[in-house]
DNA sequence: GACTGCATGTAACGCGTTACATGATTTC
DNA sequence: GAAATCATGTAACGCGTTACATGCAGTC
């Protein structure tokens, strides 16, 4: 996840520094997922070390130390960069479910209750994001949850088919 | 993405060397994610620093040089537990995508037409997996491609959902 | 004077990736 | 004797997480 590129596009409004960021991130993001201080100063040292943005004076001064950190014109291009190639297409897809669902079969373990469970647990969260999407005030919030719920949705169907072919599955992998 | 688990899967059946829990591997996930034999060597030392597996004396004097290891009780424990416990349903999701045109519409980039070059590359994706499919020859491969297939088309409804409300998204983020 | 909020970090660790290093055995 | 395959690693790095350390400013 490029946290980075979301930080250099804070950045591209106007310079900022660490605490800036963090809240500008959790304004729009920190329910997707969390950016802890230590990850956002972290970044900005990478950054920096990539040259795609430099510090320079802040409002000097009034209150506590801060660093303020512009993006350089390395660092535009490389949003450029960000925003203009699509991500790609997930080849190396992240499922653990087919790999434990695999596993099960071929250790003999009734591979078909813990499909059964795990659809339990989708589903109530399911429910709770339903909930959720009901009372969110914005757009932006609602955008999130079905993205979210849309993946969950997925995933049923995806257990759903599965569980039907538990048998041919099971010859596959030689359980 | 718990490979720690297939690999003591794998040893649950027997013991196993590096080279020899590899193969197993590549013939069951190597597509959907590649694991190099420097990754094994590296899950196999944790497994072994954390009392999961234990070296044993494998069929000595024949052949290269080989360490053979086996899951131990502890080893058992964990991937008991591994299998009963439902995969947590994404709190914290990984959607570059949500991000990326939350922040294309705050810096005042065309979100829609970066939303429709993603949903072409979502598509050529789509219908590479869609042949792919077609001359698939076991059900393991086919129950793969399904995964990938049903979250590239939630994406897809996703970002048609989206492109539809681009409006509002921007009034929310304050592009 | 205590608490809350603002502000910046370091250290250690987990786990994956890339590249490199080494050598034995089998097959042609 | 060359090449492929079997077999095991190390070193350095990327990037995220957890926990810890530090100190100033404003408010009650």
């Amino acid at each position: 996840m490029s946290f980075q590129h979301a930080l250099l596009g804070f950045m591209e409004t106007s310079p900022r520094h660490g605490y800036d960021l963090k809240r500008a991130y959790d304004g729009l993001f920190s329910e997707m997922r969390p950016l802890r201080f230590s990850q956002i100063y972290a970044i900005l040292a990478r950054l920096q070390r990539d040259g795609l943005v430099e510090q320079v004076d802040g409002p000097g001064g009034l209150g506590p130390d801060r660093k303020t950190y512009a993006i350089t014109a390395e660092g535009v291009t490389d949003l450029e960069r960000w925003y203009d190639e699509p991500e790609a297409a997930q080849s190396p897809i992240d499922s653990t479910l087919f790999l434990k669902i695999t596993m099960a079969l071929l250790s003999g373990r009734p591979a078909d209750s813990i499909l059964e469970r795990q659809r339990a647990a989708h589903s109530a969260r399911m429910r709770e994001l339903t909930r959720a999407k009901a009372v969110a005030t914005t757009e932006h919030e609602r955008a999130l949850i079905d993205f979210a719920l849309f993946h969950l949705e997925a995933d049923l169907r995806w257990m759903d088919h599965t569980a039907q072919r538990l048998d041919e599955l099971r010859r596959d992998v030689g359980g």
